[in-house]
Parts: C-alpha cells; sequence; structure tokens
DNA sequence: CGTTACGTTTACGTGCACGTCAACTTTGCT
DNA sequence: AGCAAAGTTGACGTGCACGTAAACGTAACG
C-alpha cells in the first residue's frame, strides 16, 4: 500500500493523459475521484476506470458508450432489471469486437500483402540502381 | 460490365455514406471521381478506396492518416524515395493493427469474464425469484 | 414549356473530445 | 509573513468529420 490513492499528477503521469482530460471524464462521469479538501485522489478504481476508457477509445467507442460499458465491470449489484439491460449491451459489444477483430485479420493480411508487392518494387528499383552504377 | 462507374446516388447506397461524406472525401483527397459534366462518376478504383477508407476509419484512423496509406495501395510505381517512405508508413500502419488486435483479444477475453461473473449473478436473482415464489 | 428529380457549389452549423487561458485557493517551503 | 507550485472552477477556443440549408444548373417527362 505504498501508494492508495493518486493525485491528478500522478494520474496523469501514469496514463499520458493531461489534467484536463481526467476532469472533462469526472464531468462525463466515467470518473468519480474522492476529494480531500478542494482536490482530487485517484482511487484503484478509477484507475482500472481509467484503463478500460482508454482502451475503448481506442477501439472506436465513444466515451458515452464506454460510460454505459463501464457498468458492467463494475455491477457489483444492483436490479435485475438493470443487471439485464447492461448485459445485454455487452453482448453486443462483444458482438461489435469479434466483427472488428474479424476485419483486423482481414486488413492484416491484405495490407501484408500490399507490402510483399511493394517491397518486391523496391528490390527491382534498387537492383535496376546497382546495374547502372 | 454492367455498371462500370456509379453516380453519386448508387455510391451512397452501395456503402451507406452520404453525398455529404463522398464530397468531403474528394475535396480531402480521398477520392477521385471523373466528372460528366459537372456531376461525379465513380469508378472501380474509387470503390476500392472507399472500402479501406470506411475499413481505416473503424480502426480509428484519421482521414489524414489513410489519405497517406491509400497511396500503398495504389503505388503502380513513383519514385523510389516516395515508394519506400510509403512502405516504411506501412510497416508502422501494420505495426500498429497487430498491437490492436492483441490488445482487442486481451479485451474480449477480459469483457467474456465479466459477461460469465454478470450472468451467474442473473441467474442467482432469478432463483431467487423462483424460491419467493 | 413548366416542374420534378437529381446533382452541384458555397457557406454556415453541430457534436465530440478535449486545449487553453484567466482568476482564484490551498499547500509547502524559506 | 511571503511566495512559488500545484490544483480548482468557469468559460471560451479548436480540429475533425461531417450535417444542413440556400441558391443554382440541367436533363427528362408529361
Amino acid at each position: 500500500m505504498t501508494t492508495e490513492t493518486l493525485n491528478i499528477r500522478q494520474m496523469c503521469d501514469a496514463f499520458d493523459v493531461t489534467p484536463r482530460t481526467l476532469r472533462f471524464y469526472e464531468a462525463k462521469e466515467l470518473l468519480f475521484p474522492i476529494r480531500e479538501g478542494q482536490k482530487r485522489l485517484f482511487t484503484k478504481r478509477d484507475r482500472a476506470r481509467l484503463k478500460l476508457i482508454l482502451r475503448g477509445k481506442r477501439f472506436g467507442f465513444s466515451l458515452e458508450e464506454i460510460r454505459q460499458l463501464l457498468d458492467l465491470y463494475h455491477m457489483n449489484d444492483g436490479q435485475e432489471a438493470q443487471l439485464s439491460k447492461t448485459y445485454i449491451l455487452a453482448e453486443r459489444h462483444l458482438a461489435d469486437m469479434e466483427a472488428q477483430k474479424a476485419e483486423l485479420d482481414e486488413a492484416i493480411g491484405e495490407l501484408k500483402e500490399q507490402m510483399a508487392w511493394g517491397a518486391e518494387k523496391l528490390a527491382k528499383l534498387s537492383k535496376e540502381k546497382t546495374v547502372a552504377a
């Protein structure tokens, strides 16, 4: 328990974001730092959430979509209705990600093909130069 | 050769985008439809490019990044300098995508775990209700 | 020959995700 | 006590990716 909570600067350094970003996420109810006086203290929970937020962003989800999904990772309990609603949301999200993965695999394959083609072309060009020299 | 080129509406229907989007992409030099009078006609090349554009977007690349990369798929020839520059860009892009894939796999795993946890919770809740009834 | 459909340019508007001040406390040295 | 560093709350600004409305062209159809 060296660092139970982080102040805003430590949090920024740890995740490579700006203070503005963290305050913005709090305003959007994605993070809930506790207050010591008026200063923010980010808990383990906030750190877990931020990690998920940044990941979600990299996968092209909006902050609002991410906010909804964060509930899934924090559904300690709650009404069945709310829980199953969140669950259904997660199912859609999962399907989305698996589709994305399939497409990503395809894209990687195609890009590699193109690069092989380009590499060949480059090899020819450098050979021509060698011959000319 | 039923449809060698598409007009803007056919193009929109085929890719589920708006005319505004296509004109915007042309302005940004992502597409190069030919003109019949003042009307745009989208070629096979434009269709291939648009497919890649939309894919790139889904993977979180900006239009400007995508523009640079499209050259790779269309480097019919060109100077060695330009070609190898494009190639290097593609290498970075590929690395990016493979990193994204790894992270996506991890995220899918975690989400599945959470969902299993949620499913269990839901099962318990519905069981309680059954007992209570 | 009018009008309807489809397309065009020009230009201003919008939502998202922050960036960037300005003005103000609060805290930690010295 | 004084002063700089770190943090806070507004509030306006910005870049991207389009949306939307106005005014115009033109080709076909009854």
